[in-house]
Formats: structure tokens, sequence, C-alpha cells
DNA sequence: GTGGTCTAGACCACA
DNA sequence: GTGGTCTAGACCACT
């Protein structure tokens, strides 16, 4: 389910935490459902079980989940205007993108065509799933 | 002409690499232009040579800069079609960020505008330089 | 009667323990009038009877309850000046917050303005209501 | 400089995580300089280094400091207006401060004078330090 | 020398 | 059984 590559730069606690991010941002992980405890995922991608909770308490800060102790973590629904930081995040990483592939030769056209493609695609699973 | 954030945590040679490349994709630096010389920019930015010497052989292995030995680093003409690869990461990227902005609540419309603002701004400066 | 947060990290126990204190100090909840029985209470809120006790006995040591063995739990009229101990943490804690509101860049005007308000929102409910 | 209760209920990082923030509030630490290396402060504490390094991350979090690898941690200048979050808990921390102060049977004009004598008493180190 | 990552293994509080 | 804390000790990247 959740594939780490061990070799890359990237820290595995980070890798992690993406993963678990995409699955929360395309509803495969719902709303107030519990995430696989700490000790069991370390188990299965043998690794430490510190790894794994970093891993969760980057997602807790960052809003993704939220952890009860002696109960478990969980997906926390999202809250539409809480990650105004993170949106301006996105902004300028979209910028940086779109004026990339400028420069590679792709026509603009071509990119608003791929967006929206994109858009329509994540309109059934994606979009925001709040309380 | 180069800012470097000296606290941000993103690694200086990875902050100047990507200074440049921005500099190379908005037509500032053009096609086959020299580089400031290695040593010449250690001196302007007090920073250590070796770290400019990383960001380089950074921008050469991603294909934007091409060295001439005893001569100097020079900007490489982009050259359509050859970084297909890179293109399928961008293609990649930017769906991961429309992903997350629909899951923060941004609507699609809002996404395609801002868009468009984005690419009519580049429209001048930016769009393929090629030879 | 009780809302309690079973997604919060503080424990259900603490916010248990909080949310009957906040009912004695508003005056909700009389002086020297029963609480609601372990057991009952665990029922209403189903959770473990074993963490309303521990919910109780906390109030107790903390002078805001008293039990009688056989009878029940019931609200400890207050005592003006024997807290003396709870009032220097008070004003500990007040000092902190000011402060941190200060540095967070809140004017002392609208500090004072805003304490103002709430003592007069207190006032009916609330004050002392001593033997 | 840092005294911590190595028995307190409160985990080691969060104490020493407060202690700091209480520093660079009372601007005894002054923006932009370099907190005690890791190693260093660990040393003189015998606390394990991650302790810290846990203590300093949290700081890093809630926008307190910020850490550059290689090169240490430093305290973050303050920003206005940012704190949003911050600022509503420490209006509900004093609101729940005043109505207890009330209930142990502090008079009203006695919680403003503190609270004005308080705050003259920050002007001078307290306040905000922005850049 | 700095912070950052990771592991192994132990102990605690909560439900 | 859950998450949380802490230690000891190793290794890495960056400057």
């Amino acid at each position: 389910m959740f594939e780490l590559d061990l070799r890359s730069r990237a820290p595995i606690y980070e890798q992690l935490a993406e993963k678990v991010k995409e699955l929360i941002i395309h509803n495969v992980l719902k709303p107030d459902q519990q995430l696989p405890a700490v000790r069991v995922l370390a188990g299965e991608l043998t690794i430490n079980p510190n790894t794994i909770q970093k891993a969760y308490r980057e997602l807790e800060n960052r809003g993704y989940i939220y952890s009860v102790p002696g109960k478990g973590s969980f997906v926390k629904p999202a809250e539409t205007g809480i990650n105004v930081i993170r949106l301006q995040d996105l902004e300028k990483e979209l910028e940086k993108i779109v004026t990339e592939m400028l420069y590679l030769g792709v026509r603009p056209q071509e990119i608003i065509t791929r967006i929206k493609r994109q858009l329509s695609k994540s309109a059934d699973k994606g979009g925001p799933h709040h309380d």
C-alpha cells in the first residue's frame, strides 16, 4: 500500500507522510477513518516505529490527521480556509511549473487543456470532503 | 542578482541552482551566454566556491548549462523534445498541486483563472527561445 | 450536558474534570449540590466508569468537590483565601498570556478592553458564591 | 539557564520549548540570535540530543525559531498577524483564568489593576520586535 | 561542527 | 493495545 524508496534522498518519514497525504486528498482514506497503528505499519514496512510516528506527527502539524493517545490516529476532516499559508506555497509552485513547461516548449493552450482534464478527473473522488 | 535566503532550510547550492534555472527560463540569461565565474560569484555572495561548483554541477546534470573546461559555464540552448522525462515529472507535480488545491477548497474555475493569468504574464519574457 | 471531544489529545478524564470545574465556577452546579453518580454518568457518556472516577478524584484533590463514601460526590462551597496557591498560579498564567499577546502584536489597550468585556460578561452568573 | 523538572508530568522537550519561548518573548534571546547548539545544550542539561532537537523542532513548527542545517538554530523575528490561531487559544485561556479568579474571590477592579501593572512592566523589554 | 535522520529498545499513560 | 516519551548510539549532508 505504501511504496517507499529507501535509497531516495527524501527522508523516509517525509515520503510516508506524503503518501498518506495523497491517500487522504484522493479520499481513499475517508474523514475520521483510523490510520494503521504505528507499530503495525512499522512491522509491515520493516521500519522503525519512531520513524512512522514522526511521519504521523508531521501530518498532524500540517492539519491532515489527528492522533488520540491510547486510541489511534485518524483522518482529519478538511476545513476550508484553514491552510492559507499552504495555499500560497501551492500557488508559487504552480507558477514555477507553468513557467518551466512553457520554457520546455509546451503551448499555453495545451497546458490549460491538461489542467481541465485533470480537474474533471478529480471531480469525482477529489474535492473537499468536509463535515 | 542572486538573492539567497541563508535562513532557509533548503541547502544554499540548491537555492542557487534554482535561481539560475529561473533566470534561464525567463530568458534573462540568454542561450550560450557565459555564467559568472565560480570564484567571482563566490566573492560577491561571500559563499564558499565549493558551494557554487555544486550548484553549477547540478544544473549541468539537469541539462540547463554546459561547462567548457578552462573557459567557464554557459547557458545551454533549450532543445524541445529532449526533456520528455522532465516534462513527465512536471505533469505529475502539476497533477498533485491541482488535486491538493481542490482538497483545500479552491474552486476549479478559480484554478483555471489563475493559470491563465500566469500564462499571459509569462508570455512576454517567457516562451521557448530555441536555436 | 458534558460535551467531550474524543478527538482531542487531552485525556478524557481531564476534559471531564475541566467541564465540571467550569460548571461549578459558573454557578450552574450550586454549592453542596450532588454530582451525577459515577455509573449513571458513565452510562450517559458511554465512557468507562474508571475514567469518571479519575476525574472526580482529580476535582477532589484540587478542592472543588468532596466525596461522602456511600452517598456520592458534592460541590464544595468556595472558601475565599484558602486557595492562595491556586491564585498565585493563576497570576503567573495571566502574566504569561498577557506577555505573549503583546509579543504577538496585540496592543495593550486592546487587551484591557477584552478583559473588561469578559469581566462584565461573567458578572451575572459568575462571582463568588460563598457560604 | 534552563531549569527543567525531570519529575514533572510535562515532557522534557515541552518544558524546554516553553522556557526558550519565554526567553524569546521577553526579548532575552534577540531576533536572529543563535540558540545553543543541540549537542552543547544536551551536554549541559545531561539530556539526550534527540530530546533537545524535538524541542527545537516544536518551536520551529510554532514559528518561534528557524533551523538551518549545518549552521544552527536561530530566533525568528516576530511577524504580527501570522499566529491568528495561537491568539484565539490565548483568548480562551485568558477567559478561563479571569473567570476562575472571579470565582476565587478576586474583585474585578483588582484584576484590571494587576493586568495594567503587568502591561507597563512588559512595556520595556516586551512588545513585538519585528524586522 | 552543525542540524537531520534512523534504529533499537525501554518505559509510561490512557482506555 | 494505543500513541507518546526518552535514551544511546550511529550515520549523513552541508558549510
